[in-house]
DNA sequence: CAGCATACATACATCTCTGAATGTATGTAA
DNA sequence: TTACATACATTCAGAGATGTATGTATGCTG
């Protein structure tokens, strides 16, 4: 067995992706170190290695795929000069979980499998935050496209931020509870296509049917 | 100490309210029968006698609001005539859960503090069928306002059901956990009317600005 | 190659929760 | 009022689960 610093890395990344499954399988609460270990052909000597606790190694696992999503996220809001743009993100954001497995996994830990009590507050809080930054921008967003004649005033930014925010949850959860009722490459586009259509009334709407 | 029929099921109930609390404070998993037995002023022996066991328990205090909600919906779904039926439902449903502290509690608990893995088993296909049912039923009513050309044919009835189903729940999700980004009474109704807006813009829609 | 740090495995102490078994007081029907 | 059922409380055994302490083999560095 090589011990090299390399090697040590292979391990966290295994234990990380059997936290995933795990997880995702059992649930967060009712998945043991020891199952942890076992998936990832380690004993819990080597997860106690790596991570403090339950809760840091979860956190690790959820970093090391929300990080860069959200990372993108917030630079298309803060950048985007068209709702097409936000439109387009949403609709492939959406088709994504059918392709990534990994996605589907930490997004159905995430939605499904985790409970939000008082002892997993630092994670509850950072999603707070997150979520609170994420509304933030798409208000700011929404604000701009008025501003400027792209988008109609149909409603307030900061309630156009809550709505899509809430759609999207809503479509992400319920498409990982049951997948079967989507067909996927095409429901996206329609349900979040009908959802910004309304914005789009008097600028791209005449585009689509000239 | 009274033992009359009455008083147990006086007992049963507060055991189910304690049940209620506890889930929605720490999260299903990590409330333990001993945590209800306390908060209800009893023993675990008087919730093994009046419950099998937690998942027992469980069920029952969910069966306890989600039943005539469900019954309702469904009964308005099967019998509305007009979109505006179907949308005052949708946005009283969520101005509800603002006033109804135990409303808000369980559908906490539902959405955010459960864990839906195997064990769960029972659980999770009872709540699938419930949705497979409503979502039916809604594309259903969407048909039939589509026939009669009091909505507009958009999208394909499934569609509609499906993204209204999405939308709600994901309000209702987002709702439950920031609670202080909205302004429940109007918010509600701007949110839920945008995205009706669209049915409606042949028919009502001109009865809104004459 | 000596010696220390790293990267684990193993072993142990402790705690918690469950479920069942048992005990007990009260109600209730004959 | 006797006898059984109900509605709990109490006790106990056992199974995990956690965290820590310790053991050990390997890698790296001077």
């Amino acid at each position: 067995m090589k011990r090299t610093r390399e090697a040590a890395l292979d391990t966290r990344e295994g234990i990380l992706d059997a936290a995933e499954h795990q997880f995702f399988e059992r649930g967060v609460s009712r998945t043991t170190l020891e199952h942890i270990a076992r998936a990832a052909g380690v004993t819990r000597g080597a997860v106690y290695w790596h991570f403090r606790n339950k809760a840091e190694l979860f956190s690790a696992m959820m970093a090391r795929v929300r990080m860069p999503l959200e990372s993108s996220l917030h630079h298309l809001v803060e950048t985007a000069i068209t709702i097409d743009e936000l439109e387009r993100h949403c609709i492939s954001s959406l088709v994504e979980l059918q392709h990534d497995a990994r996605l589907r996994r930490v997004y159905t830990v995430l939605l499904l499998q985790c409970e939000y009590s008082a002892d997993m507050q630092s994670l509850v809080e950072r999603e707070r935050a997150v979520k609170e930054g994420i509304s933030r921008s798409l208000a700011r967003l929404f604000a701009r496209l008025q501003d400027t004649g792209q988008v109609l005033p149909v409603l307030p930014p900061r309630l156009l931020a809550l709505g899509v925010y809430a759609y999207m949850l809503g479509l992400f959860t319920d498409y990982l509870r049951t997948p079967e009722q989507y067909r996927m490459p095409e429901d996206a586009e329609h349900l979040v296509g009908y959802f910004f259509a309304q914005l789009e009334a008097a600028s791209s709407r005449s585009g689509h049917e000239p």
